[in-house]
DNA sequence: AATGAATGAGCTTTCATTCAT
DNA sequence: GATGAATGAAAGCTCATTCAT
């Protein structure tokens, strides 16, 4: 097998260990699910920490291109802004151990605290300016108000798709509704309107 | 000294710890930082999982006992859940630790899954209820959708609260105002109001 | 409690406990079962080493005591001999600790290992006596051979005995007429006679 | 090393330490022993636990295949008798440590006590079915007394082998010979003959 | 006379990591 | 390129034992 695929396969295996935390995995089990030998895990990766760096971007990478592409600059705000969310949601149904890596353990190891609030900063960059067109405030310079709103907003999409892997049989739709309700009343302080 | 303050300092010395994380915390550490041998610990709190459920069930109680006492029931719903919000970001300020424990770890140890989830369960109710009474909605069963945005709500806070960990220079009124902004605006999903 | 008896009611505990092996016993269950606190364990026996001594002693003085009070000298040497026999299995029947004891454990603490090995002496000497009445040996100084037939003869015994342990269904004379047929059987070597 | 190799001389350290009883022995001095380092023991028999079951079993086996392999079917039961006896007393000699094990610690580790207690009652079958070749009782089916005076009898020669191994200046031939004096003795009684 | 409080030292077990082949 | 074999370090936990009251 080539080294591309042992690496992607390594990967799928480290996210399914990794879901249960970072600590709480063991170099061991991811081995043992990728059917791979340890020092395999070190020729590729360097370190647990690579590893889960590496999981970490590939994952992260991945949310933020389906965001990217679910949406053409062309389409009407809150056009893009649903869909969007849809595809948030639909990368969180599909990707749940992803998500849950990303998402799922805020105090984790050093250096991948950074990568992942990076990320989280990008998700709201994206959220700040989808929202500037659909509330047709433009240009503002986005101020504290503005950040913290969006990091407000991420944080209750977060809680939202928590909630919804424990209630399975709420349609995917119907949550993007709730979650668009949302955004789009917080919108005005997001978007600094009005101040 | 007396088995009471014995635990209470244990315990101080146990948020710090586990605010990086149950996995990532040691009960040496725990022992050299409360400045007490581990078999102490044991004796007093049987394992490792009983000394963290014993900790954040300690500052689940103060957090909830603080959102009950800041306010009155017959104050202004407004006034009631500005009040609440104020305390709850108080908490935060000087509870850093214990509000790590309570919400960084969304996958933590299992029994203290079950725990903290009521606990923002609890956080979710307070939030409904004083909702239900600042935008007039009475008596409505909170359905599905209530939940959920009331989950998303608690999110949001969680999350505003995280950014304002890493820019003290935000003043506490100046959160709070920008959470009951979002909160307000959002309430009308919350209580279910105009379905 | 005066002393002699707080002793006597520990030492009853003891036994509970050290039945499931000398190294599997400790210290903290003994001072629960004999509700007193540790201590006191120490202040009267001086180390667990002293009290486990402490019980084989008072254990192996009951056993040997009673075997001595079964019989009169008087008696015919097959009635004392039966007599003693049914003494033991009484005892192991109604101190089934105290038995486990000094039987299960054959490589046991330094210093008990001596004193059970006397002990075994002891009754294997009661046994050669006993047997040179029953056979109408006389004066024979015991040899290795009659030594090492005694030893045999108190294993089988042992051996025995924990058998009825797991067949309780059997009665003690029935389990003591079969050890008496292997003993008279065996004893034409036991007492040495007709080499 | 290969593991084959490694596992074998890990149980010959086990053997000697676990000699002095399950409890006593501890994992750091059978890798010492060994010349391993203490997660050898583990990747290879998973816990404490498991590497005592291997060596008991190991050396059951042991003792077993040279029983069965003493003796042919063939021989005159007298003369097999003598020939597994002798055995008996060779394995002793050279498997010290394994006889302790086997032998020494009646009230051991869970799982071990059922192990041990098969094996006991193994030989007990083997003497059984020797016996009656020898005592020209034939197809009776073994009843209680039966079962306990086999029990019995091998309880004896344990413990002359005990007794032999404090004196190691009797020969072992002779030791053979007054365990077969018992044996022969006790035997219409351990084959049911006469009842 | 008696105990709650406390501990040093040891236990079994697991983990990330590396070498020799 | 790939692995079986191996380990240093540290984890959670328990124990016999003592001291201050």
């Amino acid at each position: 097998m080539p080294r591309r695929d042992r690496e992607q396969s390594i990967l799928d295996a480290a996210g399914q260990v990794f879901a249960r935390g970072y600590h709480a995995a063991s170099m061991d089990e991811i081995a043992g699910l990728a059917d791979v030998s340890k020092p395999m895990l070190y020729a590729y990766f360097g370190s647990k920490e690579g590893l889960y760096v590496a999981y970490v971007d590939r994952t992260g990478r991945e949310l933020l291109d389906r965001l990217a592409g679910a949406t053409t600059p062309d389409d009407q705000p809150t056009v893009r802004l649903r869909a969007g969310i849809l595809e948030f949601f639909a990368f969180i149904e599909q990707y749940r151990d992803g998500w849950q890596v990303l998402f799922g353990e805020l105090t984790s190891i050093g250096p991948v605290v950074e990568e992942v609030a990076v990320l989280r900063g990008r998700i709201a960059d994206w959220i700040t300016v989808v929202l500037a067109g659909a509330t047709g405030a433009q240009g503002n310079v986005p101020d504290l108000s503005v950040q913290a709103t969006a990091h407000a907003i991420v944080g209750a999409g977060e809680s939202l798709a928590n909630w919804w892997l424990e209630h399975p049989e709420v349609q995917r739709d119907q949550v993007a509704d709730w979650y668009m309700g949302v955004i789009l009343a917080a919108a005005p302080a997001a978007t600094g309107e009005g101040r």
